[in-house]
DNA sequence: CGCTGCGTTGAGACTACTCAATATCCGTGG
DNA sequence: CCACGGATATTGAGTAGTCTCAACGCAGCG
């Protein structure tokens, strides 16, 4: 049985989603993990067409996943904080459409796919409870598809309404601030526009007085206006307490 | 029990991908429909916020997701193709994060949550399944952020591949030509790009003699031009038998 | 102490946008 | 059968947003 606050904190959401998970499920979910692994800072941790027999739970430290072009042109297709399963859905899919990658130092729980066969071959409302947890990452695909209807201005302040919230939700943030371990390269690939235009759009943030980045960290300063420059609604985050 | 050539052709595409499935399982995958109903074209079916207590299997005609922002702008998030289960992540989810609606008019089956419930609550290996379709529409979102680093006439060019792929495996195009359903004002929010600009990318890919589109109807004129101008490889699509 | 990566600034270029006008298609009613 | 209206497609012209290239500053690190 593998210990770590993470695993506990990623149980906790669990049951904050569904009080009625009983102290055998409880049990079962923790039966998933094998094992916990470090990794260090911009390290693929899984490849494009990778076939995968173990998915990973982040536990601390940022990762994210992308899709590389043959030029180099990269596109980060999603941003992981501690408590998210990065890749739960190469457990039904096998195989990788994308890679996945690490912003910071994380140490990861591994989850390999037979136990996590054998829990939702035995506990079917478990299953559904994983099933969900790949859709909310989902939600947030299409919450940043939407975005190519924002500008890069709205577009920057929404990921900056998202990352607080989710960052919030599980200790990382608060008073409006948090670290930042993204560069603005990396930034930059998430919202599919050039550094110059990011480091230009974030100038522009900061000069409406809704949010400044600076020595990596963020820091929100006025909430109303970058959630409303961005049009942000928290609900397709699922979260549980619903924050703001 | 429901009988359509939809269904039929929706389970076949579940055997082709397990073989082993039993008969019984094949009869369980039936019974989650209750009632096959119509939609007329251009007509909303689910609405943002919605609480679910149903999902829609795509039967005859076209249908796709959207997010509206406040101000008119919406982004097609999806696109769905007879066989599609257009909001099956409504079942885990239960509130939509976006709304559903049909470019033609349309046949669809309903999958009650209750039914779906009793289906995955004795069929784990069916509930795999199930989350399995969910998660390739999110590797096709990944795919559609991927065109967030591609050019206006590089994601008109994969968006147009997809299709054919798609189509063709549910017998709707053959001689790489298919019946288009969308406008280009549709079309456009589904690329991220305005009409106008639509219509000259679209005349850009005429003239290098990629595909074209004329009278509702899309003939690729040159499939190896055409994919490689948009660096497609179907992998993502999951589909069997994996096609060209 | 020099290297390297990141952030910042400026200038010019290009992609895609808006607005506006015209053309075409299609369904409807006369 | 034709006239009409409305939506869709197409074209032109000027503009806004974002890009590329290039330079420079700064910090961290070997």
């Amino acid at each position: 049985m593998i210990e770590h606050p993470g695993i506990d904190r990623w149980i906790a959401n669990f049951q904050a989603r569904d009080p009625t998970l009983s102290s055998d499920e409880e049990r079962a979910l923790r039966s998933v993990f094998s094992e916990v692994v470090e990794f260090g800072d911009d390290h693929d941790i899984v490849h494009m067409h990778d076939r995968m027999t173990q998915s990973h739970l982040l536990l601390e430290g940022w990762a994210f996943r992308y899709i590389a072009l043959g030029d180099g042109r990269r596109q980060i297709v999603a941003i992981h904080v501690p408590g998210d399963f990065v890749d739960l859905h190469s457990f039904p899919l096998q195989v990788m459409d994308h890679s996945v990658a690490t912003f910071s130092r994380c140490r990861v729980a591994l989850a390999p796919h037979r136990q996590l066969r054998e829990v939702t071959q035995t506990h079917p409302h478990l299953s559904r409870l994983f099933w969900l947890s790949t859709l909310i990452d989902a939600a947030v695909h299409r919450q940043w598809l939407a975005g190519g209807q924002r500008s890069a201005l709205e577009r920057a302040a929404h990921l900056l309404c998202e990352l607080y919230v989710r960052l919030e939700t599980v200790g990382l943030a608060k008073d409006f601030t948090f670290a930042m371990p993204m560069s603005q390269i990396e930034f930059a690939d998430a919202l599919s526009i050039s550094p110059v235009h990011t480091n230009r759009v974030l100038q522009a943030l900061r000069n409406e007085g809704a949010a400044s980045w600076q020595q990596r960290e963020i820091r929100i300063l006025d909430w109303q206006r970058l959630a409303a420059l961005a049009e942000f609604d928290p609900t397709y985050l699922n979260l549980f307490p619903s924050p703001r």
